[in-house]
DNA sequence: CAGCATCCAGGCTGATACTG
DNA sequence: CAGTATCAGCCTGGATGCTG
């Protein structure tokens, strides 16, 4: 049992919550406030490959305007978690690329990203059985 | 290498990476669209301890409104994160508790906070230096 | 106790236009 | 190319009052 990783992380989490019996000013929430949003995530993901051009980000994550890019990029960069690098050429072009603190938090984005591929399917099904039932 | 489990993890989103490549439509932004809220890891872990009833998590969560607790924990019902139960008793009761499939969110949810948890102060230290910097 | 209905302010977000 | 600036809609989320 204690040899489980899963498991060990599990009664980590328990040991954890021991700390913060309100739920408050715990780090989780602090730096979950800032990476679990639209855009964060996806930003990592592409970044975890290669480094990115700004427009390079902008072909790939289709569907993000300019303006959250840009906003979310600048965020990333501020926690540290992504590095920013001009190169003064015409046209100047810019270069993102993970830190070493990013590149840490793709073990735990992993994991975290096999679990949604590996539920997608019993979530959907719960939520149209959910459906019918309302 | 091969042997280790954060580096395999790593692998599996590159693998993963490439099935979409233009990040739309992947199990990923419809899981954590949904779980990536301010409150919904909060009742997760919560329920980790042991099943609630709705004042419980009330009162733990100090910071929640009422509406954001209800609305949250029908979202998690609907995806079958949670199960709800109600006992006819007067005055009703009724508790929450987190289903297999929510167990199973605990694995990958532990390595996360475990990760926020070591890497908070490196990322209060990037905040206060990109502060300084702007 | 556990929740719903309503109202309302504020922030997130996208669209558009413009700059070095 | 890589942004900035401005504007407007939407949705989140809190406050309040009421119900079974």
């Amino acid at each position: 049992m204690s040899g489980d990783p899963a498991t060990h992380l599990v009664h980590g989490l328990q040991r954890w919550r021991q700390r913060y019996p309100a739920l408050q000013n715990c780090a989780v929430r602090d730096v979950l406030d800032q990476l679990a949003d639209k855009w964060s995530v996806l930003i990592i993901i592409a970044l975890a490959a290669k480094p990115h051009r700004f427009g390079e980000l902008k072909r790939e994550i289709v569907d993000i305007s300019q303006r959250m890019l840009t906003q979310t990029l600048r965020d990333l960069q501020a926690d540290g978690l992504i590095e920013r690098e001009v190169f003064p050429t015409t046209p100047p072009s810019v270069e993102y690329r993970l830190s070493p603190l990013g590149k840490s938090f793709l073990a735990p984005l992993s994991a975290l990203v096999a679990w949604t591929e590996e539920n997608h399917g019993a979530i959907r099904e719960a939520r149209e059985e959910f459906g019918k039932a309302a």
